[in-house]
DNA sequence: TCTATTTTTGCACACGTTTGTATTTTTGAA
DNA sequence: TTCAAAAATACAAACGTGTGCAAAAATAGA
């Protein structure tokens, strides 16, 4: 290998001086047009790459976007991070994505790269681990610029990308109880983050507007995992109070459930109404069609980086208060 | 925002000099405990962090990995990138995840601000449009090591993690011809990519040996969506040559092929034998349950971590041509 | 108390780039 | 040919950190 070559190294090689160089690559006016084909010709020959590490020193702007995500491992995410990067690569910017792993010290940590890195701005969607919001207070110190979203620190006021959680669980309740579901069980995230604790408000109103009673029909959850779905599913039939019903926050949790009713002779919907959050990539497969909100993904990246790169441009060009809702899509299938 | 505190400041502000700071911060030995301690409470105090550009711009090395995936929105990928990601986090690295999004053109990209940057290692799937190998010369130019895993560039000399392709779909392959299956298609990607070589060359292989004769059975596509595997499906089936069996390289394309079946009313495995690459979220709820070969995801994680560190601490400790197969599992269920 | 040794701190430069200012070279008009 | 203006280049300092070496301070031994 050899060692990297740098302006200086131009420099000396033309006999002119390395701001000269620098100006050249730049394509400053300044420098005449011979001097600067000549630069960029012996540049190009030999493979000059800029030493970003020193232009950033030198205090001058950058273009990396940093995106947290608690699991990239998980199509919601996995869909916003492919747009994400696919709209910030067509305007300049480059994507480095991390995963927390839902860990707060994972996003702390990541949090402190991204400040000793200096980049230009983050997009996060936060961990479920994740309740101190000091890190991101330490983000506002370093004036690096922020937008959340799907799930925020509500503490923090940076621009916020949410979704309609509330209401479309409410409508989906209302949905299950219309046809006439009566001991709806919700099976959901804890309620520490916002996502979670909306949809359970949305759930709860519907269930009080309507008058329903119905114990303990409240499975909270940390993990999303087909295995549990099983486990949880199996638990509520086999205790006093089988639902009719399920809204369920995880597509991986309701395969699990689609498992055991298969196993049990349960019968959709007959025996049991079903609404799923999320996109299955095997909806139109599996039978029944199972019900489900589907999230804005496209949307939510958009909105996220627009709002992010506003920030980047210009600070004060932007009321940090004012969130922004995107509407998410109740698709009534088979289930319910 | 107030202004970034840094190593001289800290100096200033408790009157020594900024070189003593420094050692203090890094634990030097030769710095006296009582300014050392003093120097600690300080930074910790001002929330002071170390500016890597500056760190690495004086050269010293660093634990910044990337890692190149041409789609992260894909579970095979996502789940590789999500395991990198924690065993490096276990191991004091920190990982970028880039995007290709399939184009050679930004993973050239990419790979330029990776040299910019200066990570320390790169561990990278390429695209499909990949064909020119020059950026990855460019990166052992500037010595920086890399790791290809699945999908690589065979005229690089750098370590590499294949998946057994050739032998599991001749397995697979022959698995279905002693089923009694005769007239087996096989949907693909374009062989330009080792990955698809190796199986075709498999699936041929087989064939061959079994002297099957069968027009046409190759379907090479560039994208894998569902759309397309029912458009590839329905246009086979109204050929003149309609498959009994199928091998798909793509969980997608197979949806859309179970699709069509549903719709079309062919009895799986009666009327089509199907095997699928890839690990399905819902294989245990469609029915009837696809046979297929999964991928080993963990495997191909830690063992291309494992060598990307060895080449990251000592370049000389790894035989570099030497290439490291994992073997994929070939899963029958009531497919075929 | 004085010197030799050890411990601690300070000094100065380097990493590669950018940029305001000074200097040199070129150009054009008289 | 001469001189002012314009164009092109050179100079120098700065960004924040790390490190070899020199200097100073503290310690120990006689």
């Amino acid at each position: 290998m050899n060692k990297r070559i740098t302006i200086k190294d131009i420099a000396r090689e033309l006999n002119i001086h390395h701001s000269t160089v620098s100006r050249a690559l730049r394509n400053d006016p300044r420098v005449n047009e011979k001097t600067r084909d000549l630069v960029l010709a012996f540049a190009q020959e030999h493979e000059y790459q800029t030493n970003l590490n020193a232009v950033q020193l030198r205090g001058t702007a950058n273009n990396a976007i940093a995106l947290i995500v608690p699991n990239i491992n998980h199509s919601f995410f996995s869909d916003i991070v492919s747009k994400l990067t696919n709209l910030a690569y067509e305007k300049g910017y480059v994507i480095s994505v991390f995963q927390s792993n839902e860990k707060y010290l994972q996003e702390k940590e990541i949090i402190n790269t991204i400040i000793q890195h200096n980049f230009a701005g983050v997009i996060v969607s936060i961990a479920k681990d994740t309740v101190n919001s000091d890190h991101f207070r330490l983000l506002e110190k370093f004036g690096i610029p922020f937008v959340f979203f799907d799930r925020v620190c509500e503490d923090i006021n940076s621009p916020k990308v949410l979704v309609n959680n509330f209401e479309i669980t409410f409508s989906a309740t209302e949905h299950l109880i219309n046809k006439g579901y009566k001991r709806i069980a919700h099976i959901t995230g804890a309620t520490e983050i916002n996502v979670f604790r909306d949809r359970h408000r949305g759930y709860i109103t519907a269930i009080q507007k309507h008058e329903l009673e119905y114990k303990n029909p409240i499975v909270v959850t940390d993990e999303f995992t087909m295995e549990l779905g099983k486990k949880i599913f199996s638990d509520l039939v086999d205790s006093q109070n089988t639902p009719d019903a399920i809204i369920c926050s995880s597509i991986h949790l309701t395969m699990g459930i689609l498992f055991e009713t298969r196993k049990r002779a349960i019968s959709i919907p007959t025996d049991l109404g079903l609404i799923t959050f999320g996109n299955i990539l095997a909806s139109e497969i599996i039978q029944p069609q199972i019900s489900s909100i589907e999230q804005p993904e496209t949307e939510i990246a958009e909105l996220s980086f627009e709002l992010l790169e506003k920030l980047i441009t210009d600070k004060n060009s932007l009321n940090i208060n004012e969130d922004k809702v995107v509407k998410s899509q109740l698709i009534i299938r088979e289930s319910c």
